[in-house]
DNA sequence: ATGACGATTTACT
DNA sequence: GTAAATCGTCATA
């Protein structure tokens, strides 16, 4: 994921992502085909970007995945700093009693965004044509052997949903928010 | 108009 | 581990 901002450089390596699977989905802001201003842009094309505010204080990002008016989106939730590690460290640390390592700058979904400088003027842009924002493919590939999933993160909801295995994440990494507990591999395509 | 809550993070005991 | 921070959003009335 590559963010150009004032000028400067950041990326980060995609590490841990949720999907969002859209109107049947419980813990999806599009549950039962909910259309209102916050997920409005969860309704566009593939590669638009959904960012939304939460707890108050937080921003979190997507990228919506679905055709127009299907609204299934993957969460971002860590990355691993690559490029511009500097900048992202000025803006955690701006808010920030204690300087933080390098694998907690992005290791959390609203983490990521404050790191990245994104908030609300990012949401709906369109990843695919923006000069500011976009994913490229990582300069390696994630062996599929490596990829772990697990139940999503922080779903309140008592049912089938808050348990599915929709959290997907590299191996033992230390970049990853929280540590997958089961070791279960990734299916080759997520139902 | 109102109120309950949230796809989280941080600090403190 | 527990709790506070903090306010936009949305369902209900």
């Amino acid at each position: 994921m590559v963010r150009m901002l004032a000028g400067q450089r950041m990326a980060g390596r995609i590490v841990e992502t949720e999907a969002y699977v859209g109107v049947r989905d419980r813990a999806c802001h599009s549950f039962k085909g909910r259309r209102t201003p916050r997920n409005e842009s969860m309704y566009a094309s593939a590669g638009t970007f959904y960012v939304y505010f939460t707890y108050g204080m937080h921003f979190c990002c997507n990228v919506v995945c679905g055709e127009v008016d299907e609204p299934i989106a993957v969460l971002i939730r860590a990355l691993e700093p690559v490029d511009g590690i500097n900048q992202m460290r000025t803006h955690r640390d701006n808010r920030q009693r204690h300087a933080l390592r390098e694998t907690d700058l992005c290791s959390g979904p609203a983490r990521l965004c404050q790191a990245l400088g994104i908030a609300r003027p990012e949401n709906g842009l369109d990843l695919i044509t923006s000069p500011n924002l976009w994913i490229e493919p990582a300069s390696e590939a994630a062996r599929l052997r490596d990829i772990r999933c697990g139940p999503r993160i922080g779903i309140s909801t008592g049912n089938v949903w808050a348990t599915r295995l929709l959290r997907f994440g590299l191996r033992d990494h230390p970049c990853i928010s929280v540590p997958f507990l089961a070791t279960r591999r990734a299916p080759r395509i997520a139902s």
